[in-house]
DNA sequence: AATGTAACTCACCAGTTAGTTACATTTTAA
DNA sequence: TTAAAATGTAACTAACTGGTGAGTTACATT
């Protein structure tokens, strides 16, 4: 086998990188340390010597993959939109980051087989979300307006947006064959976004 | 270890039965075959001698799940509703049988997660959903009459329906935890479930 | 009582698994 | 220069895995 270079940092991203695809594809019972090892093109004590363990390995993988969500969330805080435009915008981000980050999605359903089990041990800090706090209020300064129901409360109408827009990725093989077209294409992941789009401002708008 | 009577038609259930225990806690990976055995109370050859593979056992799990899911959409088909009621029905019923039915939603995971490789060997047989095309067309009659919305495709609306029900299942142990409440209790599943309903009307009706 | 067979048990295998260890090489720092 | 710490390799182990060969038991038929 080819020497390494040495470099810690280096080892340890690309170990993290190869047992995200490892446990997005197979799972945290699935998944082999030795097919991860392969993957990095490293040699399987490093990760034990890195990480510990398989489950330490996962759950550094859980918390890399929350904080790339946290990272896409960001730019909700930042554009500072709100009413309409607001909701229409989250949309979008969400939409195209789990169109993109197949192995987040992946990592989130097997977390949820899983009852979250580890998702319970990573500290409370990688788990606040700022853009839903950000989202309940742009939803109560919205009824202020008189632009959205007021009926409504803040945290399930965020609940249904989050849900709307994962179902449509988490379920997507077992739905292509129900349905009998391909709902993993870019063409119906971009329908689905509109449909998404019309049916929570539909909710939501007086 | 103690014997068991005799009775072929009885070994084979409790394998079944055993198995979808199994396969919905660990998945086909996860699970063990020797488990399986143990949890059916039956010698692990026996397996074999009826279901030859632990990948055929499998198979013939994902049947019988998809076959329960028929069963229960039988009675949207039987109530012979239209319009509004029929929407409102649907989601009752989903939402009833997926909050009875974790194992369900634990293998349609599963499968997902598998990108649906063992659905595609299924018979097509199996995988005719007749309570689908049957509210694809009281869509279609209720823009007849007037009180759904023209824009809309009937297929994209059932889409919308099916994912909005299904989430709320498959993703509630870790969005509980980012939400900070027990998103899998019964009192939380039937705000879930009202939420749904309001946002499918407001989406649907004119 | 003899026979045939479906249902069943037992003991085992060959391959795989997470995790460990002995040892070699390189980097760091005094 | 040199000792220790860090990084690397490859061989190893103990437990486990899906699967099987061979033999046993209950029971119906003759």
């Amino acid at each position: 086998m080819s020497k390494r270079e040495r470099n810690a940092e280096q080892s340890r991203l690309d170990i993290l990188v190869a047992a995200e695809a490892e446990f997005a594809g197979k799972g945290l019972y699935g998944a082999r340390v030795d097919e991860i090892a392969a993957l990095a093109g490293i040699n399987k004590r490093m990760i034990y010597a890195y990480f510990g363990s398989k489950e330490a390995l996962y759950k550094s993988v859980l918390q890399a993959v929350y904080k790339r969500m946290e990272a896409a969330e960001a730019k909700i805080l930042e554009a500072r939109l709100d009413g309409r435009d607001l909701i229409g915008a989250v949309i979008d981000l969400y939409f195209d980051f789990l169109a993109r980050d197949t192995q987040f999605v992946s990592i989130i359903m097997w977390e949820n087989l899983n009852k979250a089990a580890y998702l319970k041990d990573l500290p409370a800090q990688d788990l606040e979300r700022p853009a839903f706090t950000y989202i309940r209020e742009a939803i109560a300064a919205g009824k202020d307006q008189g632009i959205f129901r007021l009926e409504l409360d803040e945290q399930d109408v965020a609940l249904s947006l989050i849900t709307a827009c994962f179902a449509n990725f988490s379920n997507c093989h077992t739905l292509s064959r129900l349905f009998g077209r391909d709902l993993c294409s870019a063409e119906q992941i971009e329908q689905r976004k509109i449909e998404t789009r019309a049916m929570m401002l539909a909710y939501l708008c007086l």
